[in-house]
RNA sequence: GGGGCCGUAGCCAAGUGGCUAAGGCAAUGGAUUGCAAAUCCAUCACGCGUGGGUUCAACUCCCACCGGCCCCUCCA
């Protein structure tokens, strides 16, 4: 099944196909380095991060860009407020956002280009649009010719002639028309600034991307992926420049993830709420709203306060991978809350197959590609792969075991194949989960059945499944912290615990149920729950 | 006003022009257990916002309406 994409430029999911054959160049919008990132920042990064495993798995050599802006209006205004430099504050908010992208097992990024680092191509493009009659110079500024651009707006789906029909043409600042936008801004005594062809100035918001996407990735890059707000104008502004001054497709793929949205509050996270056609009231409130987030009390908190420390980044990542990533999700305590009841039982089927085979799950192999992933599966007693599911007579031990491994496999690629579903591809882990439990159960691979070789070797190979796809979606790389059977931060807390427990068995053994069941209650209270199973107790502390 | 999206069980959420409408949370019954916990099995939308239309057939396509959301403003 080949893999299919959604773009936004043509609306519909076309057959993913690379300029060059094998490889993918993909480049995502990165944020802006003036406030600690919040967690609606994490989104892209993680969706991408994702579709790069995917691609990567899929046998795609790929290369991933994520730009850093670390020079913009706001960041002026923010560092002239904290009295510091441009260029401290956004070394320090980088740092916070790559910091948390390394929580959330964001490791796929190739490069990391800063816009300061890029003005002289960015430079090259403005004199070659302005060459071509695309663009013109205006009092220290260069402006993008909107109306030179014949296709102008077709990634958002505008219309030029109407959208300059629905404003009044105020082009009190000198530009052609209100729609033109800034490649280039003359600078004011104190800002950063250049030295260019058009006298002192730093570049507008869109070249930036125009310029580190074609030097780093070419003219034509494969996918080109940022938040839906950033469809229009940024998108749209990117790609006129770019296809304007090469004459080539800017990207072959457009990926808009969807944004955000504070839990039960209304409106997206980090973003303000007027609206349009603004009366004075609107105007006030707006203003305020404006105050209140250079205050640092409004808005979308940091994504370190408002979510790392209440929720272990895997039940983020996972909750992330829920949904689709092109809708907009509600984003709460009570959805992370959940999230993390329902994937528990991933780590209990981790820590079951710890004990029946005394592996650790963290440290399984997985296969780098699908390729190799198929020739796992023929090693394995003939496990059919993916083209022989169906056609292949199934092995005389455990075939339904086998034979649903294999087909849950195939779901959940088949999933990812589709536009990157890893909602629809999270369904299959869960019913992975599943088999893998009952095969456990059915085996007594907890109990007796620990002697039995071929069944631990079976588990061992549908556990590196779950694994394998685990890994694909980049969830269930690392114990959740907080919670872990039988294990404490401290060893004294281990040592009372297994001194109760033995106390508690002892009880037991002598029909003292009064007792045992007063240590567990009491243990409850504290959070911590007892499982007898028929291999021992064992303990776990509930968050 | 212009552009676009969404409305699937108590909640979250995939999906499809025609087979039993994924999966999770919650709930109920059962197996198991001294009792629990965990796990497994079973049940849980005759219906996919409302009303029309197209079609042999629509929840899936079209239209209208209701409700919610996003963008049009250097927000990921």
């Amino acid at each position: 099944m080949p893999i299919r994409v959604y773009s936004t430029l043509t609306r519909q999911k076309e057959e993913f196909q690379t300029v060059e054959p094998g490889k993918v160049s993909m480049y995502l919008c990165g944020p802006t380095v003036y406030k600690p990132a919040h967690i609606g920042h994490m989104v892209g990064p993680v969706i991408f991060d994702t579709i790069k495993r995917y691609l990567a798995y899929s046998g795609y050599q790929v290369t991933w860009v994520v730009n850093i802006t670390d020079v913009d209006d706001k960041l002026i205004v923010k560092a002239n407020e904290l009295g510091t430099t441009v260029e401290a504050l956004a070394r320090k908010m980088t740092e916070d956002y790559l910091d948390n992208l390394r929580t959330l097992g964001v490791d796929g990024i190739d490069h990391m280009p800063y816009a300061t680092q890029y003005i002289q191509e960015m430079q090259e493009i403005i004199a070659g649009l302005i060459e071509k009659g695309y663009a013109y110079p205006l009092n220290g500024d260069v402006y993008f010719e909107c109306t030179k651009d014949a296709d102008y707006g077709k990634l958002s789906g505008r219309n030029l002639t109407e959208m300059l029909a629905g404003t009044r043409a105020e082009t009190r600042d000198g530009k052609h028309n209100p729609a033109d936008f800034a490649l280039w801004k003359g600078s004011k005594p104190g800002e950063p600034a250049w030295d260019s062809p058009w006298g002192p100035g730093r570049p507008g918001w869109h070249i930036e991307c125009s310029a580190m996407a074609r030097k780093l990735l070419g003219d034509t890059i494969d996918i080109h992926g940022g938040g839906l707000d950033l469809m229009f104008p940024h998108h749209e502004n990117e790609l006129a420049q770019s296809e304007s001054c090469t004459g080539k497709p800017f990207a072959r793929y457009w990926l808009h993830n969807g944004l955000l949205r504070k839990s039960g509050a209304g409106g997206k996270i980090g973003g303000d709420h007027s609206r349009h056609g603004d009366s004075a009231d609107m105007l006030a409130e707006k203003q305020a709203q404006e105050e209140q987030k250079l205050a640092g009390s409004k808005g979308a908190e940091s994504v370190k306060t408002a979510v790392f420390a209440k929720f272990d980044p895997e039940t983020v990542r996972f909750f992330l991978m829920a949904t689709h990533y092109r809708s907009p999700v509600d984003f709460g305590d009570d959805r992370l809350a959940e999230t993390e009841k329902s994937i528990d039982g991933f780590y209990r089927l981790i820590e079951s197959f710890g004990r029946a085979t005394g592996k650790d799950f963290y440290s399984l192999p997985v296969p780098a590609t699908r390729t190799e992933s198929d020739a796992a599966f023929v090693g394995w007693d003939s496990v059919p792969t993916s083209a022989q599911v169906g056609t292949v007579s199934q092995p005389t031990v455990w075939p339904d075991y086998k034979a649903e491994l294999a087909a849950l496999r195939i779901r959940f690629l088949d999933a990812m194949d589709d536009d990157f579903n890893t909602g629809a591809a999270t369904a299959a882990l869960f019913d992975l989960r599943k088999t893998l439990n009952s095969f456990i159960t059915d085996q007594k691979l907890e109990g007796e059945g620990r002697s039995n070789a071929a069944a631990q070797a079976a588990l061992l190979r549908g556990v590196m499944l779950f694994k394998e796809l685990a890994n694909i979606l980049g969830v269930f790389r690392k114990p959740l912290e907080k919670k872990s059977a039988g294990r404490a931060d401290d060893e004294f807390v281990n040592s009372l615990m297994q001194l109760l427990i033995s106390l508690r068995a002892e009880a037991r053994k002598a029909k003292q149920f009064e007792i045992a069941d007063k240590v567990r209650k009491g243990l409850t209270e504290l959070k911590v729950t007892l499982e007898d199973r028929p291999e021992g107790t064992i303990w776990r502390r509930e968050t």
